[in-house]
DNA sequence: GATCATGATGTAAACGTTTACATCGCTTCG
DNA sequence: CGAAGCGATGTAAACGTTTACATCATGATC
């Protein structure tokens, strides 16, 4: 009993048909109370679970949404995933999580094992191109990209304002007192990277500093920071502020500082990007970008329910969440129109840049 | 073209039988090679792709997993879920996630929700008492159990050593010199903080030193940990070291320590249990007994992948993984038999206490 | 009392696969 | 030449649901 229990075997021993049974199981109006009674009572004994995949079959609905991400490593996909998680909650739906796909092989494979599973799906993956979605997703398939570059597909996309954040930062910097600001990009032809590259750049332009911008290479790993940091004596003079392409690599830059006896932020100031957890516990806590990763995950399964229920209704396509600059204490004394208060250690003032989202 | 494309469509297509379909995508030993090639041309061309759900319903092989976990939150579910993705994935096996379960019905909804998307579950949940499973889950549907009370339920369960490892760090803690060791406890009824209390107990015992035994509230949380920390002061003798049953308790108490100028380790001693990333970070790097959270993911798939496969087959069907001591700064100086040499600050050095697991 | 609306229930088709079995044509061997 | 064997292919049943439609009893209406 248990497994293999099916609406035939109900209705059998609740005497009536396995129409009727359905019927009572999915709550339809036109029923007797009593029968609706007696036939719940026999599932209920019997142990009847209904078939999901019979079900979904026929009701072509399978109430799970996919997910399509490049890997689980770390902090920022735990969070996209619980975002992702809570929003499908709110809603019923299951998650299917798919991940580490190295190749677009992978991805390709990846998007088709999701065919009949998924009522619709998240993807963040770099092999996620148009032609490659065009080829392995049927067109009716609903679905929603996560930090893409925006625009160029015919799926809403939803990403995050890595340019905004990283001009707000740089000017943050820069109403810090500082002007030799370095800064440790990520890894060639990263989108994020690249963006954030192009927010520092900005930034010092607008302040006509731009003959000061010294860009270090980076991997976005503790490691590269921590070379880049070594890399950063051999300038003449010495930059005042580095500003790190994400928090990983600040950290990398801080121990190396460190070891080389310089004094944080009085020597020099270090600001990363992301405001992962780490981030306010290393001495002393780190200035950065925060990103509301989990509001990624929850506005885009938001965002793919409304394609759901209404196929290319909603008009704008594309959406950017904003980052909001952290004030703690690693970037120095502040003087700019951010500072409001001496910042605590362990409970930082959040600084909005565009509108904040809502807090999870 | 895409969605609704079906076998039938791909038989009349290519002028076979929708058996002859079926056979070639599956490749099937007795066809003719040009009647297949012509086949998956045709299938390649019309974009064709199989609906799972039907699939699944024939063969009754979902290939795929489910996950029910009790939260989502934290550097703990995310690695878990990064081992079980990653075992799975060698496999061949999709995962399905479930999450967040307040209460019994929410958990047992979960379970049911599962009935035929799944051909094995991985079951994290305070509320997986025997009752609840045995009512939810149909007798033929693999289960494995992970962290529970174990033994008393007839799925294989696989828990973490945390009487193990707060035996070891206490004994540690006594190697180091330190005698008036407190401890900052877990939750009441948590069974992985009772565990450790138990080991911690156990270790000043065995040294004679129960008197010495000093219990402070806690709730897993940094916030509790440093009023532990405040409250610490009241104790006179002051303790010279405190084991918190986690991370995030030992940071709290940190800071409280540090908050009253006391020097860690000089003044006093702190570890902590988990070995989360940021135990590394915080200033002095924190000693503490790691878990190898992502092995007891994939260990658990692989025991579930073998139930699976032969059901009932493996003798032990209750495994508990080893932790280990890490011994960072924060325990002072050690003249214990683990200390072989002066531990890095960022790169530890790792003390396995029975048979270290496999490194991820 | 015949007609009709109404509400409860049963019948059977449909969803998209896989696969046991039947069929057919060919080769091979007696 | 016919039987047997075999390899390739087709036919149809099965998986466990949902649901359109048919049926049937009941009571109301004229």
């Amino acid at each position: 009993m248990g497994a293999g229990v099916t609406v035939k075997d109900v209705a059998k021993a609740a005497g009536v048909s396995v129409a009727s049974v359905s019927r009572a199981l999915n709550g339809h109006k036109n029923m007797a109370e009593e029968t609706r009674v007696r036939i719940l009572k026999c599932a209920e004994r019997m142990r009847y679970m209904p078939n999901d995949a019979a079900r979904s079959l026929i009701t072509r609905r399978t109430h799970t949404i996919g997910t399509i991400l490049p890997d689980l490593h770390g902090e920022f996909f735990s969070e996209l995933i619980r975002g992702i998680d809570l929003a499908a909650r709110a809603r019923g739906l299951h998650l299917l999580v798919s991940s580490s796909h190295g190749d677009a092989g992978e991805a390709a494979a990846a998007l088709r094992s999701m065919q009949g599973r998924v009522d619709g799906l998240l993807i963040m993956s770099p092999h996620a191109d148009p032609v490659l979605l065009r080829a392995n997703l049927p067109d009716s398939l609903p679905a929603v990209l996560m930090n893409a570059s925006a625009g160029q597909s015919r799926y809403p996309t939803l990403s995050i304002d890595n340019y905004g954040g990283a001009l707000a930062m740089t000017r943050h910097l820069i109403a810090c007192g500082h002007r030799r600001i370095a800064f440790i990009a990520g890894p060639a032809g990263n989108l994020d990277g690249d963006e954030r590259l192009r927010g520092y750049q900005d930034g010092l332009a607008h302040a006509g500093l731009t003959h000061e911008a010294t860009v270090f290479a980076g991997e976005f790993t503790e490691e590269s920071g921590h070379a880049a940091g070594q890399e950063l004596f051999r300038c003449t003079p010495r930059p005042d502020a580095v500003f790190a392409a994400n928090d990983m690599m600040a950290i990398g830059c801080l121990f190396a500082l460190r070891e080389r006896d310089l004094a944080i932020p009085t020597d020099i100031a270090v600001v990363g990007f992301d405001d992962i957890p780490i981030a306010r516990y290393v001495t002393p806590p780190l200035t950065t970008v925060r990103v509301r990763i989990a509001d990624l995950g929850r506005s885009a399964l938001t965002r793919l329910v409304a394609e759901m229920e209404a196929p290319g209704a909603s008009p704008e396509s594309s959406q950017v969440l904003p980052c909001e600059v952290v004030v703690r204490t690693s970037c120095g004394q502040c003087f700019g129109p951010h500072n409001r208060s001496k910042s605590s250690n362990r409970f930082p003032i959040a600084v909005p840049i565009n509108m904040p989202g809502r807090e999870t």
